[in-house]
RNA sequence: GGUCCUUUGGCCGAGUGGCUAGGCAAAGCUCUGCAAAAGCUUCUACAGCGGUUCGAAUCCGCUAGGGACCUCCA
């Protein structure tokens, strides 16, 4: 089955077909870390996280790029027109490579929570400013950038005449040229004088005598443009063209038309053959984001501190909550939206526990033909479904189709010979594959301790004795307490206790 | 102002021409010392209006609501 994905640039769901044979490779943005990462941010490195699982499945070698931004992105046309990195260190009284680290470690801790396999490269702006200063050469060169007071900008106008400038992002280029509709936002734009037209994107910017963060250049000390860095490091790790790169829907403009714009220009071919957006996470409806003051942070997520959150979330809820749509589609947050993925997804864990717990016996076959069939064809879906542009929602859905036949299997309803051996033996693959490597989910409680495991065992033992004896007072005290402690016991048809975190 | 997207049952969320998505919640039943869990059953929606079609949630048009981008943004 060829796999398809849905590329942004041409609007279409296309047959993916790598550059090299059995070899891909992939960038995505990653984060700025001039800040903590919150649940939007999530979104793109948990969908990523999947296609890589999946590209490594379909036995792709794949070379995963993700940058660190720490120079940080200054403010190209705000009102401050400070570089961001700098700008908080000074308020929080902390170098800004200080600062860097402190929040590097956040995003790779809040990445291990949700068991986001670590990209092959994570390139950090700062390392590769030489890169970006060669590339912003190679631009004047060319032709396609000029110098002025000792920053440099792209020239759009003149790249837009040969290329498809807005394509990407479906941008009409003579609205970007000598944009007057800009003058809706009434903004009045720093530095926008020094640029030959509106649209034109900097390089390199001139560092203002109190920025913190400089680097020497041809054109004098300041710190590179915002896109040039993906551009650079891109190409330095992927080649003049890769297969997929990826990021938030948000970046299309003008990030990613930038990026493409400067890398056509330096290495004279288009740098991605397939482009790849998530769509955002809204919170009533409406973007989660730093101007809309609505961010929930993902240690408030995981903490459950925050007016929003009823409760805290396990990592393993919040990433389950994302598979459970599908990644080009808005996925709006409510605290009760994850409380129901939280007990859907504990559903499902739990039954695939008792499917692994299953003995299947040698070359049996199927007893109940029509059951039979159904399970042989939503397994073989699966694969089909992930096929089409990662729809994993689709996937969970088959499997919680068979949830009920796996619990049913192990309390007797239905019989084990009903399914053949193989297609059990073909579930248990196919939901430890497909849970495990491919969506990198975990089971979300503490169960796996030895000693926790030993104690329960003989606490159930004390209370099956007390109830062979009638004594349900102690046998509903023992149940009770550990209710109070978060651990609930479940007594099954068999006359054996099992248990779980609540 | 421009460009584009979206509107699905109590809630979340799949689904681009015909066949039950799925989850959560709710109700009933079974099992059970009781409970929980589990199983079974019920709730069968597609913003409104018009059009195309044998047939539309799905295609087209209009209307209304929501949103994104055009500025840092995942």
């Amino acid at each position: 089955m060829p796999l398809s994905i849905y590329n942004s640039y041409t609007r279409k769901k296309e047959t993916f077909e790598p550059l090299t044979p059995g070899h891909v490779g992939m960038y995505v943005c990653g984060p700025t870390v001039s800040g903590e990462s919150h649940l939007g941010h999530a979104r793109p490195y948990i969908g990523f996280d999947v296609v890589y699982r999946y590209l490594t499945y379909k036995k792709f070698k794949v070379r995963y790029v993700r940058n660190i931004t720490d120079a940080g992105h200054f403010e190209e046309e705000g009102r401050e027109a400070e570089d961001k990195v700098g700008k908080k260190a000074q308020l929080e009284k902390l170098e800004p490579m200080e600062l860097v680290q402190k929040y590097t470690n956040l995003f790779h801790w809040a990445m291990k929570q949700f068991n986001c396999i670590e990209p092959s490269i994570e390139p950090t702006a700062t390392g590769h400013i030489v890169e970006q200063i060669n590339m912003i050469e190679e631009i004047i060169n060319q032709g396609y950038a000029y110098v002025q007071n000792g920053s440099v900008y792209f020239d759009v106008k003149k790249y837009a005449a040969t290329h498809d400038y807005g394509k990407l992002s479906g941008r009409v280029i003579d609205e970007l040229i000598n944009a007057e509709s800009r003058e809706v936002t009434t903004r009045t734009l720093e530095g926008q004088e020094e640029k030959r037209d509106t649209a034109d994107f900097a390089l390199w910017k001139s560092a203002p005598a109190e920025h913190l963060m400089r680097w020497r250049s041809p054109w004098g000390e300041g710190f590179p443009g915002w896109h040039i860095e993906c551009s650079a490091m891109a190409t330095k790790y992927l080649g003049a063209s890769f297969d997929i790169h990826g990021g938030g829907m948000d970046l299309q403009f003008p990030h990613h038309e930038s990026e493409i714009a400067q890398s056509t220009i330096c290495n004279h071919v288009a740098p991605v053959k397939y482009w790849m957006h998530n769509n955002m996470i809204t919170i009533n409806g409406r973007k989660m984001g730093k101007s809309y003051n609505n961010v929930i942070k993902l240690t408030e997520l995981f903490s459950g501190n925050h007016p929003l959150l009823t409760q805290a979330f396990h990592p393993m809820t919040v990433r389950f909550f994302i598979l459970q749509s599908h990644y080009r589609s808005p996925l709006d947050f409510s605290s009760e939206a994850l409380t129901s993925s939280e007990k859907a997804f504990k559903r499902l864990w739990e039954a695939y526990e008792i499917l692994k717990q299953i003995n299947v016996a040698q070359n049996t076959q199927a007893k109940d033909v029509e059951l039979e069939e159904k399970v042989k064809n939503w397994l073989g879906e699966m694969e089909v479904f992930m096929d089409d542009d990662f729809s994993s929602p689709k996937v969970l859905a088959n499997m919680f189709e068979m949830a009920p036949i796996i619990n049913s299997i192990k309390d007797q309803l239905i019989p084990i010979n009903a399914l053949s051996s193989d297609t059990l033996l073909l579930m248990k693959e196919r939901f430890a594959v497909f849970l495990e490597d491919i969506f990198g989910l975990q089971g979300a409680d503490g169960t796996d301790n030895n000693q926790l495991k030993s104690v329960m065992q003989l606490l159930i033992d004390i209370r099956k004795e007390a109830k062979a004896k009638k004594d349900f007072a102690t046998s509903d005290k023992i149940r009770i307490q550990l209710n109070e402690m978060g651990i609930v016991l479940k007594d099954e048809k068999d006359g054996n206790t099992s248990w779980g975190l609540t």
